[in-house]
RNA sequence: GCCCGGAUGGCGAAAUUGGUAGACGCAAGGGACUUAAAAUCCCUCACCCGCAAGGGUAUGCCGGUUCGAUUCCGGCUCCGGGCACCA
């Protein structure tokens, strides 16, 4: 099958489009060039267009082929339109499949991690993608590390880094802290254990000294997608509230809640308190069964996901809090969903406003207060201790007004906050408070494959920040690597050194930094290729970033890291601006059918789409599916992200080879606009494989035709007039949908249809040939962004003595061609279409109404009922209203 | 559980500011060319009724606003992304 294909395409190639030599030729040139090499240039307005850099996994994926070509596209446009650009590349290259493949093949993290970037950068290269090769780097060489380090040694001066205890996953086979991924079902992934938490010192970022500004800078970045946005400012998380003293019986210190309904105080029965909460280990002490409780609260994951949705349980502590206005003793439990990172780890419960509280009381039999009511004429059903109603927990509502309440009786949610902060901040019982959901960035990581924190602990002096004249801190790459312990923890010499402030015996820190560290400031080290600092001046010709292309995966973590550090960098002295990037684009995923069998025991074998043929019945539906090998059937599963565990990836290298880079590059920008998921066809890359053979031909044939002569618009015939039209509307409409809407998969669709178009267009006059030629230039010009070699080589063919395809501009759009005589508009009866009528461009509302309602199937709707009212919108629509 | 998205023919999608739903492409069916196949070209193609002209229905579901709703509002269902140690 795939033979007989191969031969064709070879026999096409004879005297057509042969997309290898075509590629090879056109790379071969730009290379010879340095045609992506950019230097800063003030005569030249900048753009940096950057997508994110990727994780050097082993092979390109069809994720990687469409983010990178969305990014290609724009830089090429922009480039046409005048602009310097500089589009740069590199490597995401410390992480944990390094380590994960390093354990299953027996190599050094750093062997493998070197080996798929030699292996990737030539299949970037073979994309055609116009990067500036000379500013590539790999974020795990020292050389670009140290910066990093070096900027968190001055962190740790400026007191912008600390270190505290946090918890981790802990496998107690093992004897090693587990990423969340490598938990499954609340086990060890490799050994299987049920998994504990367990707290570790760690190294933490102050990022919530920023929450306000990162909050803020939101409302300056109108290039950035509305959704995340606003899942950036939840994630932060801003709420205004109380902090509230609960004295405790028998206890020194008062125990503090936070909370942002303090109208609902007089509701309090009882408080919530972590865990990990020092009242709760105190009371713990001596009640085996608290302790018992919270060992086991000690197992299963720490990820929110999990915390969230595990059955809500709880246990009295036998403490006694006393509440801060009625005096009443209300009992402290110890609750598994309150976070001890989270505010105070303490809460007070309102059981009859707080859903959670509500099912919390049902279950351990704990009084249920109603502090807030209905007004007269609200329309709920009435308060009911029983049922939760979402009224109960409403804030907003004017009819909803405190109750039982003492001197808070008949306030609303307002009034009764001014009036309680007052009164305890009076009574030293409590206080304002904004309080944020976002926590600070925890950066240590116990793994090996990763930047080394520079810290050095000594006896003496504590933890001490290396010397700057002694940085880098090299991680060593020779390594022989076990899987479980890190080459450098287990190594006890790597770690011996001497105190910088004393000379005493010292040791280093064998954590490594979380890469999201690496991925944080990589956009602004292009800008600044060898400098002997983290950054220089380039920066500022260069930043901010004026496209980031990147995984929607990416809108919280990755994103707003990136934005703290660019904060840290400005507030450093290394930047100017406040964001390090104005506009940003969030492609979806790659997805592919996938086909298994099932087995005996259930388990599922998956084949590849490659293996597999569909079939259909007359109409074209699919009915079902067979395997090539075996001729026998198999199920369909669902259409899914492309992954290794569903075998439903298509592999880029296999395309590319049979069609070419621009066919490859055509497809991913035509089947789906960038936002949305792109479901992989090879029927349609045919399509697009097509698509430019028909273009090729119309290039060529026209080519090799008699000279044309030079375009006069007076002198042109209707048809001619037409087409010129259409070319002219295809220069606005494919130029909007490159620059402003990043909708290029309309923008292609509207060059098909001029081909479409230009091939019915049988006019071998001299005019005619004229017009021709200048839609075919366009066309080329237009089509260079998505498939350039293609474009490289037909410019040659339409005679351009200009080898540089590259520096030639945008088209312009010819506002005369654009002006039309006449307009369809659409006539509606009572809302529905009824007609269609064709009016003079400058027709009056009077004349359209007219014309309408002389239609005759708008004459036969209407008879026998009386015309109300007719609405005419100038060049769309008459409706006229009957009845 | 919480936050953010999405849903339109057999399939991927289009309709940009509330104004002709289905552009463009794929698949499918019919035909031309050919000894034959491939390639290429032409025609049909949302669904239902009808010989046709034409009519009715339709943008996940239920309701609302409007002369007019894929688009705006309220309530659901299902699917996807994220949830701080995957990147």
């Amino acid at each position: 099958m795939q033979d007989i294909q191969d031969q064709v395409t070879n026999q096409d190639a004879v005297g057509g489009y042969d997309p290898q030599a075509v590629e090879a030729a056109a790379q071969q040139y730009w290379t010879a060039k340095h045609a992506y090499e950019v230097k800063e240039d003030t005569s030249k307005p900048k753009f940096y267009c950057l997508s994110m850099l990727p994780y050097p996994s082993g092979a390109l994926h069809m994720g990687h082929v469409r983010n990178y070509t969305i990014g290609d596209v724009i830089s090429r446009y922009q480039r046409m339109n005048g602009k310097n650009v500089l589009q740069p590349m590199g490597w995401d290259a410390f992480g944990l499949p390094a380590e994960n493949a390093a354990i299953k093949n027996n190599t050094a993290p750093a062997a493998w991690t070197y080996q798929n970037i030699e292996h990737m950068r030539g299949q970037f290269q073979r994309m055609g993608f116009a990067y500036d090769w000379t500013r590539e780097f790999a974020t795990c060489r020292p050389d670009y590390y140290r910066w990093e380090q070096l900027m968190f040694t001055r962190l740790m001066k400026k007191g912008m880094a600390y270190r505290k205890n946090a918890v981790v996953n802990w496998d107690p086979v093992d004897n090693t802290v587990l990423a969340n991924e490598q938990v499954i079902d609340g086990r060890g992934w490799r050994s299987g254990a049920l998994v504990e938490k367990r707290e570790i010192p760690q190294w933490f970022l102050k990022i919530t000294d920023y929450a306000q500004e990162l909050l803020d800078g939101l409302d300056t970045l109108p290039g950035w997608p509305d959704a995340v946005k606003t899942m950036q400012r939840n994630w932060i998380g801003r709420s205004e509230g109380l902090e509230i003293q609960f004295a405790v019986e028998g206890e020194a210190e008062p125990l503090t809640v936070f909370t942002t309904r303090p109208d609902t105080l007089m509701g309090v029965t009882f408080v919530s308190i972590a865990g990990e909460h020092p009242l709760a280990i105190k009371a713990a002490q001596g009640n085996a069964a608290l302790a018992d409780f919270l060992a086991e609260l000690k197992h299963g994951g720490i990820s929110e996901a999990e915390l969230e949705t595990q059955e809500k349980r709880g246990m009295d502590t036998g403490l006694r809090a006393i509440h801060p206005v009625s005096g009443d003793r209300v009992p402290v439990y110890v609750a598994n969903f309150v976070l001890m990172g989270y505010g105070t780890g303490a809460v007070m419960a309102v059981p009859g406003h707080d859903q959670r509280d509500f099912e919390f009381a049902h279950k351990y039999k704990l009084p249920i207060k109603q502090v807030i009511g209905l007004a007269a004429g609200a329309s709920d059903k009435p308060f009911d201790a029983s049922v939760w109603q979402d009224w109960y927990v409403d804030k907003s509502r004017a009819d909803l007004l405190v109750v039982n309440s003492g001197a808070l009786d008949g306030k609303n949610y307002r009034e009764a906050f001014d009036f309680l902060a007052s009164k305890l901040e009076g009574e030293g019982k409590g206080q304002r408070r904004v309080n944020w959901r976002l926590r600070d960035w925890g950066v240590s990581r116990q793994r090996y494959w990763g930047c080394p924190i520079p810290v050095i602990y000594c006896p003496t002096c504590q933890a001490v920040p290396v010397p700057e004249d002694q940085l880098p801190v090299v991680l060593p790459e020779d390594v022989a690597f076990s899987g479980i312990l890190s080459p450098i923890k287990a190594d006890p010499e790597w770690r011996k050194t001497t105190c910088p402030q004393c000379g005493g015996p010292a040791e280093r820190e064998t954590d490594t930094f979380d890469t999201f560290m690496e991925s944080s400031w990589y956009y602004a080290r292009y800008t600044s290729p060898g400098a002997n600092e983290q950054v220089d001046e380039r920066a500022n010709y260069w930043l901010p970033v004026d496209q980031y292309i990147g995984g929607i995966e990416h809108a919280i973590l990755h994103l707003l890291y990136f934005r703290f550090y660019h904060k840290l960098m400005r507030d450093a002295g290394l930047v100017h601006a406040d964001e390090p990037a104005t506009n940003l684009l969030c492609q979806g995923m790659v997805i592919a059918d996938t086909f298994y069998r099932e087995n005996a025991d259930g388990s599922k074998d998956w084949f590849n789409p490659a293996a597999v043929d569909m079939q259909r019945d007359e109409r074209g539906r699919i009915i079902g599916a067979k395997l090539i090998a075996d001729g026998k059937p198999v199920s369909i599963g669902g259409t899914e992200k492309m992954s290794k565990s569903k075998n439903n990836g298509v592999d880029p290298q296999t395309m590319v080879s049979k069609f070419g880079a621009d066919t490859v590059r055509l497809f991913s920008m035509f089947a789906a606009p960038p936002d949305q998921s792109l479901e992989w066809s090879d029927a349609g890359v045919e399509g697009m494989s097509r698509f430019l053979r028909r273009f090729w031909r119309e290039v060529t044939t026209h080519a090799a035709g008699p000279d044309h002569a030079v375009v006069d618009p007076a002198a042109l015939d209707a048809g001619q007039k037409t087409l010129r039209r259409q070319l002219h509307e295809t220069i606005q409409k494919v130029s909007d949908d490159f620059g402003r809407r990043h909708a290029f998969n309309t923008a292609i669709a509207a060059l098909m249809e001029l081909l479409n178009a230009l091939q019915k267009f049988n006019d071998a006059s001299e005019q005619g040939r004229a017009v021709r030629h200048e839609a075919l230039e366009v066309m080329v010009l237009l089509l260079n962004p998505v498939v350039p070699h293609v474009s490289h080589a037909l410019w040659q063919t339409l005679g351009r003595p200009e080898s540089v395809l590259e520096d030639q501009s945008w088209p312009q759009v010819d506002a005369a061609a654009l002006v039309r005589d006449s307009l369809t508009l659409a006539v509606q009866v009572n809302g529905k279409l009824r007609a269609t009528i064709e009016v003079a461009a400058n027709a009056s509302k009077e004349e359209a109404e007219a014309l309408a309602r002389a239609h005759p199937h708008v004459v036969a709707f209407l008879e026998g009922q009386t015309v109300r009212k007719v609405i005419v919108v100038p060049g769309k629509i008459v409706n006229i209203v009957a009845g």
